[in-house]
DNA sequence: CGAAAGGGAACGTTTAACCC
DNA sequence: GGGTTAAACGTTCCCTTTCG
């Protein structure tokens, strides 16, 4: 009956084998939160698709299967971080399980939402869809504190009707405020909103729960322990027409569809608060560029295709609030000024101002057609022109008291330009989407690639429009972007084992590598997921001081007698080289002393990879020694080893120049050898004679992030 | 050549945005 | 106005360069 319903709706939207697929595979990922007695097994499974593939759709697929089946009678869908993301997902709820009734004629299932529980809740329990078995309810959630303990407030209310209901938690954008945002950091106990989800799940028992995701990067990098760490990953791969980062982001592209905007024009319109209120500021040049394509791309859309009876643009710059008022104030300004060109020109004022006008319009026009308008030839286009501009408005959407939701019906002009950033980010749909002007950044530090990614509310089903697209932005964020692409063919190809090849989640997700070819950026939050950097930095260095025993001074006795002599650059070395890393041990007996003095709590070795069969070479580092010098010992016995560094000027590609302590290993004879460094160093405040050391793993071809435990 | 200064990244704290 | 999260801000720490 859920599954008709559901299929009655689908079929339309999405096609016939679209539907089907996704319920077949709502099947098999349902199948996962059972155990061997078909019970919910009370586990976190993790369900990944593509930003704006149509999640929402695999998820009530879900549902309905959970419902048809009888596997489940009870549904928590929590729906977003605020209420536009809720009403989303309440709004395509609705359209599948809002009227189902049976034979006769009574209703089987009730949708209710979280800001009515409170209100409700001691009759809610007495309600007669929480009673009987073949009665369904659906609850929505927005994530809220005072929303998810109502939840629980209503189940500890009727611990006995509720230790009856099978529950199926799907949590949709589960990257997102449900984990733990304490699990990195120093404050004591978990976050609230991930301490009431872990008491919502103690309070029930029979339940499963289900994260949806575009960007699970946190999901797969917290702690395995972690009651949210997913024991099964399933994809949801996008339909016919997809557009995301492979489309917009690849080389190809970011030529196609990527503008520039300048690193001056971005640093202007992120400051535009400075600006002086009285006296509002033209729009920088990219904006034209961006507001001029929009227009003539929309008149191109509509002159192809009548059904396309609505544009929109969208404008993240920063985040906020009063800038975005500032931001509308220089476009409003520009518009009208755009609305008197146009208009004079058809009022037969035809010389006044036109070289301004017909200038504006070819930025836009030229992009689209690869030639500048023609007076003449292009007269309907003119024509069209100038009702688009009068029909061309902003909105700023944030939660000002003055400012607009998205798709609100009091919304009616056919060119709408969007003015926002918070609520403009993550899971909301922009159906007409043309053109995004998108530099917002963080000002100093790392971006987070979650939340870069979940900006990009330009992918999604666009290849009827695709040609009439464009995304301004920096080359920063687009460089971004096309990191981020890497990481996300590298991730999906992993996870496709889990899911394809079946092989055990637990362990992979263990060895989660999340390629990121560039530091600027981090997977996720820090203080959500700790993870390490790799393959960026091979050299561990040892950094506190450490008690020297004497099968250490021993070694180095030894070696310095054993050594051969070798050149790096202009100074002089004595080295011994063994075969790999088990020689070394076997003859030294010092490996356990070198780890554990060079590991200090942060650092980033490589242990991955096949190291251990490299050639080790060790170096002494003293080549004087007896020299009348002592280190000094910081707070917390700290020291500085690689004492010389190279100079600025060094030419590396020259081998007879000294590259410095921690670039030894770019001479020729060290290349992809495991590199010892031993220093025997006096210090002022200790007994002479410790033996300090430094490390150097070669690199792998490949950078990026993996979990730090 | 050792040690300290200087610059930049990491880390811990505060702020802005959002909900009710 | 209180409660919460994510992001911006400001301080500390580490690495490289420069100074004595």
């Amino acid at each position: 009956m859920y599954i008709e319903k559901y299929k009655e709706v689908y079929c339309k939207k999405i096609g016939t084998d679209s539907t089907n697929e996704i319920l077949k595979r709502s099947y098999e990922i349902l199948e996962e939160t059972l155990d061997e007695n078909r019970q919910p097994n009370k586990q976190t499974g993790l369900l990944v698709g593509k930003v704006q593939s149509g999640k929402t759709s695999n998820f009530l697929g879900i549902i309905a299967t959970a419902f048809d089946k009888e596997y489940y009678d009870t549904v928590f869908l929590v729906g977003g971080i605020d209420n536009d993301l809720l009403r989303q997902n309440e709004e395509r709820v609705n359209e599948v399980f809002d009227d189902i009734s049976d034979d006769r004629g009574y209703m089987t299932c009730a949708v209710f939402s979280s800001a009515s529980i409170k209100s409700e809740k001691n009759n809610l329990n007495q309600n007669r869809f929480f009673q009987g078995d073949n009665n369904k309810v659906i609850i929505t959630i927005l994530k809220n504190s005072r929303h998810f303990s109502d939840i629980l407030d209503l189940i500890n209310n009727n611990p006995l009707i509720w230790s009856k209901r099978k529950v199926l938690i799907i949590d949709d954008e589960g990257d997102q405020g449900s984990l733990d945002g304490n699990a990195n950091t120093k404050k004591d106990g978990p976050t609230k909103w991930n301490e009431t989800i872990n008491n919502i799940r103690n309070s029930l028992t029979h339940f499963s729960y289900i994260a949806v995701t575009a960007t699970p990067y946190a999901n797969v990098l917290i702690d395995t322990y972690d009651n949210l760490s997913p024991k099964f990953i399933k994809l949801t791969y996008p339909g016919q027409g997809y557009s995301g980062l492979s489309v917009f982001h690849s080389d190809e592209g970011n030529e196609r569809y990527v503008r520039i905007v300048p690193d001056e024009e971005a640093e202007r319109l992120r400051d535009s608060d400075n600006q002086n209120d009285s006296e509002v500021q033209n729009i920088e040049k990219s904006l034209e560029e961006a507001l001029s394509f929009f227009i003539c791309s929309s008149i191109d859309l509509l002159m192809k295709k009548q059904k396309y009876t609505k544009s929109e643009m969208l404008l993240n710059i920063v985040r906020v609030k009063n800038d975005h008022k500032i931001i509308k104030k220089r476009l409003d300004k520009f518009l009208i000024e755009l609305r008197k060109g146009i208009d004079d020109y058809f009022n037969d004022k035809k010389d006044i101002e036109k070289l301004w006008l017909f200038e504006f319009i070819n930025k836009g026009f030229k992009i689209l057609y690869d030639r500048k308008i023609d007076e003449n030839g292009d007269y309907d286009f003119l024509e069209r022109f100038k009702y688009a501009v009068q029909d061309v408005n902003s909105f700023i959407i944030n939660s000002s008291p003055g400012a607009k939701r998205l798709n609100e019906s009091s919304i009616k002009n056919k060119h709408v330009i969007y003015i926002g950033s918070d609520l403009l980010s993550r899971g909301v749909t922009i159906s007409n989407l043309i053109v995004a002007y998108i530099i917002r950044d963080t000002l100093l530090g790392k971006n987070n690639a979650d939340t870069i990614l979940q900006r990009a509310r330009w992918f999604g089903y666009r290849d009827k429009i695709i040609n009439n697209m464009k995304i301004y932005t920096t080359e920063k964020i687009a460089n971004h972007y096309f990191d981020i692409w890497i990481m996300e063919n590298n991730l999906w190809e992993y996870l496709e084992r889990i899911d394809l090849e079946g092989l055990s989640c637990e362990e992979l997700i263990d060895k989660i590598f999340l390629e990121l070819p560039t530091s600027e950026l981090r997977p996720t939050r820090r203080n959500v997921a700790d993870v390490r950097e790799v393959a960026i930095k091979s050299w561990s260095i040892q950094r506190k001081y450490h008690e020297t025993k004497n099968i250490e001074l021993d070694y180095f006795e030894k070696i310095s007698e054993e050594a051969k002599i070798e050149q790096f650059g202009t100074r002089t070395f004595r080295v011994k080289e063994y075969s790999n890393w088990n020689n070394f041990c076997s003859e030294s007996h010092i490996d356990s002393y070198i780890i554990n003095k060079v590991l200090a709590k942060r650092e980033q070795v490589v242990f991955e990879g096949s190291w251990e069969e490299k050639p080790v070479k060790v170096v002494l580092m003293q080549p004087q020694s007896g020299a009348n010098s002592m280190r000094s010992l910081g707070t917390d016995d700290k020291f500085t080893l690689h004492a010389q560094g190279a100079n600025i000027n060094v030419d590396y590609t020259d081998q007879n120049n000294y590259f410095g302590d921690s670039k030894i290993d770019l001479y020729d004879s060290n290349k992809g050898k495991v590199i010892i460094q031993i220093y025997k160093i006096d210090f002022k405040d200790k007994s002479k004679n410790e033996i300090a050391y430094g490390l150097y793993i070669p690199s792998l071809s490949v950078s990026g992030y993996v979990k730090n435990r």
